[in-house]
DNA sequence: CGCAGGGTTGAGGAACATCAAGACCAGTGG
DNA sequence: CCACTGGTCTTGATGTTCCTCAACCCTGCG
């Protein structure tokens, strides 16, 4: 499930979303890309990307595939705590934490880029605005975790987890890997239900549900939405969470649009 | 309820905090305790500190009270999405993000610092070690949400509310603001069951469970824990989340600390 | 062949939400 | 002074959601 995609644009995911985020321009996105070339491992589904309780040395981008962050709870369940995209930058915090608070694990195969403590004190100096822009990141992805939380706390099963696909959805859009509002789709209903906090059973009804409503439609690997604007209407989506033109994402029912009002028009002054 | 310790102490409770956490030494704390001095608002319960969809000019630091960070949904409920103690950073999305993705309103009366665009640039540039400072409570506050994740998705309503409990103690606790297991608590049955996602009756019921089994005792604001360690042991709490040495949070039972190690230990190498 | 992992379905019960009502208290306008 | 209001806490009755336990099927794989 690795898509040679990349191959045929310039752009990897990440810069490919901070571009449509009007974060960084192509020029800056270059430097961006050499240096994401640099350092790339290619681990293998259910393979950790690092562990709970390791030191961190690195920062790590997804490239391509999915991986969870899972916490282990004292009772030694594994809770996932958040999904990771590709374009994603998977924790920030190499430069103060003495260790990770939580494991990230590959769902299916994902190709990861490294980038050193060194390197990326380089950046900063000789590329400020990248290094900006990979901040705008972190930020953006405390908004998403907030997002994560309200989907969890306000909405029951089904809309639940229509949001948890919208949310996917509509990151997996922004970094480029959304075709026909159809992407790759390596989790297990085990997986889906850790996320959702649900048990596996009722997340396998609840996806019944959702499937004889014509709203998904799952097949070899690859998860479809065949109307994202229901989906979204199902769940009470709101994309303001994810900082960007609402007009860039594939939920054409005019609400998120209202809601996220022109937030693009005001990136101009981003770095005044 | 607003707390007069920090005319005793030099330190507000976010130096406190940061100190505790072996981030800061006292010399460079005097820097931001005078910085943190210079644009105190004082906002009475119940206002807004700020609201969802302004656009981000300065970012905010509890000095005292407690805050919740929440976001409307689009039915027009007002979905907890994370609790401000003491001493925390509200938001460092000022750089970067056109608007803020969810509200932040005071609960009980809170004193609020003001550090504007400016006033931050300057602070970088003349103490790269307090920005830095900075930037590790931003990562410790992301660790902290993802703990909140794991506390709505993996808990049920007894552990869960106790969860929170162990995490609010510990955090307030480090900024300095608890005696004897005890802390201020402004918080209604309402806003406690939004931050848990459950409805005011149940979290009622389940308040009335951890009361009987004498593991909380609530009267005049004040919420005291007359044995933190069986409220852990009931939660299943880690506070590895919280970054700092074991040692210095009221879970006297070891488990933590077997969990935590030394965190402390290597903090030493943190600026290397 | 056996076996493990993933998906599916059913029955029963526990956890939680919903609806309803009442107690208590602070405020507030008559 | 009173009546009235709204907010908070509390309790009960009832129904829904969700979990638990238990199967069973399928597939890939040793």
């Amino acid at each position: 499930m690795i898509s040679d995609e990349n191959v045929r644009t310039p752009h990897s995911r990440l810069t490919t979303k901070l571009i449509r985020s009007g974060i960084l321009d192509t020029s800056a996105a270059v430097v961006l890309d050499a240096l994401l070339a640099r350092d790339v491992r290619l681990i293998e589904g259910g393979m950790p990307v690092f562990e709970q309780g390791d030191k961190p040395e690195s920062i790590e981008i997804i490239l391509d595939g999915w991986a969870v962050r899972e916490r282990v709870m004292t009772d030694g369940r594994r809770q996932t705590v958040g999904i990771l995209c590709n374009g994603d930058v998977c924790d920030f915090n190499i430069f103060m934490m003495a260790r990770v608070d939580s494991g990230c694990r590959a769902v299916g195969p994902v190709r990861v880029a490294r980038i050193g403590r060194q390197a990326l004190n380089i950046l900063n100096r000789q590329h400020p605005r990248v290094g900006q822009a990979l901040w705008w990141e972190t930020m953006s992805s405390a908004s998403i975790q907030r997002e994560w939380v309200a989907n969890l706390a306000a909405r029951r099963a089904e809309p639940r987890i229509a949001g948890l696909f919208c949310m996917l959805l509509a990151r997996a859009t922004l970094a480029g890997s959304v075709k026909d509002a159809a992407m790759a789709w390596p989790f297990t209903q085990v997986d889906l239900a850790s996320a959702c906090g649900l048990t596996a059973e009722h997340c396998n009804r609840t996806l019944r549900s959702l499937r004889e409503r014509d709203l998904m439609v799952l097949e070899d690997g690859t998860i479809a939405f065949p109307d994202p604007a229901a989906l979204a209407e199902l769940a009470g989506f709101d994309a303001s969470a994810l900082h960007c033109d609402p007009a860039l994402l594939p939920f054409a029912n005019g609400r998120a649009a209202d809601i996220c009002e022109s937030i693009t028009s005001s990136l101009g002054q981003v770095f005044a």
